[in-house]
DNA sequence: AACCATAGTTGTATAATACAACTAAAAAAC
DNA sequence: GTTTTTTAGTTGTATTATACAACTATGGTT
């Protein structure tokens, strides 16, 4: 149980810089780093991606439309759907705050024991699978119960 | 990088279920329990212990007496602090819910294969714990770079 | 008595998130 | 070709968590 309570604040305190760096949050910066793995993408796309209503892919994209570091366009096969693009802008704010990102990540990795790192790597991501999977599982398992109330598994 | 994506994901994955159970938020359970442990706590130990602003800490709690589950006295030893402790209310939902949360955690355990899970969660630990330490180090070692701005480590 | 520090609250604000309802376009059915 | 259904994304509304600044009231120090 602690395990879970750590979890969320280990991630909060990473969050904590929620203006993470040049005034991006860790989660636009995860969607500038989406969208700069390919030359467009999909709002559709973009959403499974997030795993998140799609309001909410509208609202998180927002932000960095209106501060021009990402630009939308209209999908050529379909009018309803947009793509989106980095722009010029948008392509130096991806490129510091993943300097600023990696340098992190070395930090935790150098504050890792060198012998315990590579197990430490698998255990985290045995862990987050069997979460991932608990979650799943309980939202499906539960389905119907007056206990617990469930979104949509991811 | 993905590492801390994924775990960014999982743990939104397990607060997706926001109204937890029993109509009742992660966060607030974390309270409710912290709370639990104590005949009574003081206020100025729980927002240490949540690691948060004061004011957070007063908005967090403040649900919670409103719904009745933690009723707020004067501590006695200063009147400006305050003590909490959980109604008759409080402990019932704080039983169901901590029935709730050991059933997902042994499920999450399930999820793991046996033999790994005692160095999955060493493996989580040893992470968590230099996730923790690079947060501080960053704040700490970054003091004054414009490039990141902090707010105190935890 | 005056000044400083502390405990907690309140005003204000941001970010993330979701549900319901909506518009407009595309696909399916007839 | 028309009608109905489905889909892509937006908007209204709302909740939760969070923090900074400023505040009041109380306690501690000088």
């Amino acid at each position: 149980m602690s395990i879970i309570s750590d979890l969320s604040k280990a991630v909060r305190c990473c969050r904590q810089d929620e203006v993470f760096c040049e005034d991006v949050t860790f989660t636009q910066f995860i969607i500038l780093d989406t969208v700069a793995g390919n030359e467009s993408l999909d709002m559709a796309r973009l959403h499974e991606i997030l795993a998140v209503d799609k309001s909410t892919t509208t609202r998180l994209v927002a932000p960095l439309i209106r501060r021009n570091l990402i630009v939308r366009e209209k999908a050529g096969h379909d009018s309803r759907a947009a793509t989106l693009r980095l722009t010029v802008e948008g392509k130096e704010v991806w490129e510091k705050v993943w300097q600023c990102l990696i340098s992190f990540i070395r930090s935790i990795q150098e504050a890792i024991p060198e012998k315990k790192r590579k197990s430490a790597l698998e255990g985290i991501q045995v862990f987050l699978c069997a979460l991932q999977n608990a979650s799943a599982m309980r939202c499906a398992g539960n389905a119907g119960s007056e206990c617990c109330r469930c979104a949509d598994p991811a």
